[in-house]
DNA sequence: CACGTGCGGGC
DNA sequence: CCCTGTCGCACGTG
């Protein structure tokens, strides 16, 4: 009873893609352990592991690990560490996110390595027809870029998502319409999407271990444990149900810079030039982009590793930097006032974002 | 509405 | 074992 619309989704999902960018430009590293990292710059290895190849995964390598870990767990290894080269991923995604939009009805770039097609039209919601251009998007990244990803091909955003992570390295996943509950019901609650570790646990402390569990579960007990619009949402993802359309994104509704402190404190004159880096790269952010702020909150990672932040809206939008820097200190001010520990990381955001008038900036969101 | 927190996705 | 960076959304509270 899944999908009466007869859709096609496409979901494209770029494979372990900073260190499969790093493979590919430097061939000795074929067949080690490849692995992007993070450095908060603390000490020689402090920081956290972005993404490694399927080599090092075999060994236990995750993302988020701490470097340190890693580093012990290769250490019989000819494993190659490298620091993360935003600048040059984000080319390259890109490159690829141009490409893919030319294959669809309709376009989402969800990350710097992920995106949805709707193709229903393109394919005339036939799901033969749809592996074949899922498999004409593969061949075209990879001799665009050398680059291989997964792919999933599904009624709807959700199923196509998970379909991509089905099978990868390299996959190609299709789940038609018809095949949708089964496809799901075997699947642990972790595999949906919006079911992490916190709410795994309470899933399956509730005896909900597979998505099958979840989808005959009562909604109104979901509902009770989740709130109504996760619960809903949760029976209904259950049941592969999703109506949720592919669209262009819109412009940012915040943006965000943080940063990790070479050395834990409280000294306002030691973190004063940190937050005039951080500041002075949000308003480059924001010019760019075309847009004003309007709220800035201050956010804190204390020594004891937990967050806080302390926000000030301002009566007009601005992009003017001094405020920026100003409301910034003030609120420090504030969060000193409450607080006794050190800090270890700190950091800026700017929300309630408005576009400034006149832009052509606007064309580039709308697809 | 403004403010603060928690969570997830997944590099 | 130690701990990156960025964004969106939901929700509780005042």
């Amino acid at each position: 009873m899944a999908q009466p619309s007869g859709r096609v989704v496409i979901h494209v999902d770029f494979d372990y893609f900073f260190a499969q960018i790093e493979e590919r430009e430097q061939p000795e590293y074929k067949g080690k352990s490849v692995v992007v990292c993070v450095y908060s710059g603390r000490t020689e290895d402090s920081g956290a592991v972005s993404t490694a190849n399927y080599v090092a995964r075999r060994f236990g390598v995750r993302s988020g690990m701490p470097i340190v870990w890693a580093k012990r767990i290769l250490k019989e290894e000819d494993a190659v560490f490298l620091p993360v080269n935003l600048v040059k991923y984000r080319e390259i995604s890109d490159e690829i996110m141009d490409l893919l939009r030319t294959y669809g009805d309709s376009f989402e770039q969800v990350s710097i390595d992920e995106a949805f097609l709707e193709v229903t039209k393109r394919v005339g919601g036939d799901y033969g027809a749809a592996e074949k251009l899922a498999g004409e998007i593969k061949d075209a990244i990879l001799r665009r870029t050398g680059l291989t990803c997964s792919v999933g091909v599904g009624p709807n955003k959700l199923i196509a998502k998970i379909a991509a992570n089905q099978v990868k390295p390299d996959g190609l996943t299709v789940v038609p319409s018809e095949t949708v509950n089964e496809f799901l019901r075997l699947l642990p609650v972790g595999r949906l999407y919006g079911v992490g570790r916190k709410t795994e646990k309470i899933m399956v402390e509730k005896g909900l271990k597979t998505i099958g569990d979840l989808a005959d579960h009562p909604v109104d007990d979901l509902v009770h444990t989740f709130g109504k619009t996760l619960g809903l949402y949760f029976h209904e993802a259950a049941n592969g149900i999703d109506e949720s359309e592919v669209q262009e994104r819109g412009p940012p509704k915040s943006l965000s810079r943080i940063a990790t402190l070479k050395k834990d404190t409280r000294e306002p004159e030691a973190l004063l030039p940190v937050l005039i880096e951080l500041c002075e790269a949000l308003i480059r952010r924001i010019e760019v982009e075309g847009l004003a702020y309007r709220t800035v909150s201050l956010v804190t990672i204390s020594e004891d590793m937990a967050m806080r932040s302390k926000s000030l809206t301002l009566e007009d939008a601005t992009t003017d930097k001094d405020v920026l820097l100003r409301t910034v200190k003030s609120l420090l001010g504030d969060y000193l006032r409450e607080s006794t520990l050190n800090l270890r990381r700190i950091g800026v955001r700017v929300s309630s974002l408005s576009p400034l008038a006149g832009q052509r900036r606007l064309s580039s969101y709308m697809g």
